[in-house]
DNA sequence: CGGATTGTTCAATTGAAAATGAACAATCCG
DNA sequence: CGGATTGTTCATTTTCAATTGAACAATCCG
């Protein structure tokens, strides 16, 4: 129970902290709250897979915040259930997923893809209030707008699938 | 002095609370404040440019929110001064840049580059701080995984020309 | 069974970012 | 000049999402 030099000692070293804070202000570009990229930073760094209690432990999170990050980390495909931990073990523990093809695609597949499709059929609506306006020239100008959000929606729509295959290696 | 029938009307029409409402949404996704897509969407379906004061009176923001959020839509590039006020039109008007490139080009250079330079000068120290652990194995061990950091940043700056250019048409 | 261990849920709290608004430029013009 | 108009700045307030923490499953095992 000597707690000096073991690795599931309370504080991060230096070098993880530079992790967690690299994958904190990482997260934070992509909107995405700060435990999950505490989480996913003190995994990434870690050799062995760790479960929910080393994360509260280590990061000095609540169990609230490890259980809701590692499932929204689950659901992005960003970390996995480590399957050999040896012994008569209950807990999971969990590693991180490093492919870049791997985490991309989950971050299109959970938070872009839907924001996407629903902007998608509100330019469909849109395109209705537009045609009920009764002055022409109004109407004109409006259709144009419309045209204008459609074509963003299908480059869009054209740029998720090319953007996973160039980070797919 | 008459309001009802005047585009300068206090209220937005349900159109316009519609096209606002979308970009409201649609910022947030880029982490944007929420006045930012009002500004951006009002201005985006009015046929002529708008003045500060038109957006404080129609969008019901302060005087302090519009200013910044000009600013920083300026910053972008998203929208610009509008040269063909006649008359002695002291204050300046504004209009969209509607092209999705001009758009998504202001949003790399300003929101995304910076945190991806910053990001690659930040695994450089990684790097350092890991070459100088003592144990070979868990040496190895970091730099395999600054390796992979130094994979994505390279992947990184090799997928924003890319975004460009498919956004560019 | 029962109590120990592990994990989830969700109402209440906190904190960080955005919005406000009042004071302060800056420019115009009679 | 002086006062009217337009826009900026920034300390305070507000807002809303993230976090907490306590109550509640669920599973294990002696």
């Amino acid at each position: 129970m000597s707690a000096a030099a073991d690795d599931s000692g309370d504080d991060l070293d230096p070098l993880e902290r530079q992790v967690v804070g690299f994958f904190v202000d990482g997260v934070r570009v992509l909107g995405l709250p700060r435990s999950i990229g505490e989480i996913y930073g003190l995994l990434f760094i870690s050799r062995d897979p760790l479960a929910l209690d080393d994360l509260v432990r280590r990061l000095g999170i609540s169990k609230g915040s490890a259980s809701q990050g590692l499932r929204m980390l689950k659901s992005l495909g960003a970390v996995r259930e480590a399957g050999g931990n040896g012994n008569g073990e209950r807990r999971t523990y969990y590693e991180p997923a490093v492919e870049l093809k791997r985490l991309a695609g989950g971050f299109i597949r959970e938070q872009i893809r839907p924001h996407l499709d629903s902007g998608k059929s509100r330019v469909r609506q849109l395109a209705e209030t537009a045609g009920a306006v009764e002055d022409p020239d109004q109407r004109k100008f409006l259709s144009e707008r419309v045209e204008r959000l459609e074509q963003w929606m299908r480059s869009g729509g054209r740029v998720l699938p090319l953007l996973q295959k160039i980070l797919g290696q």
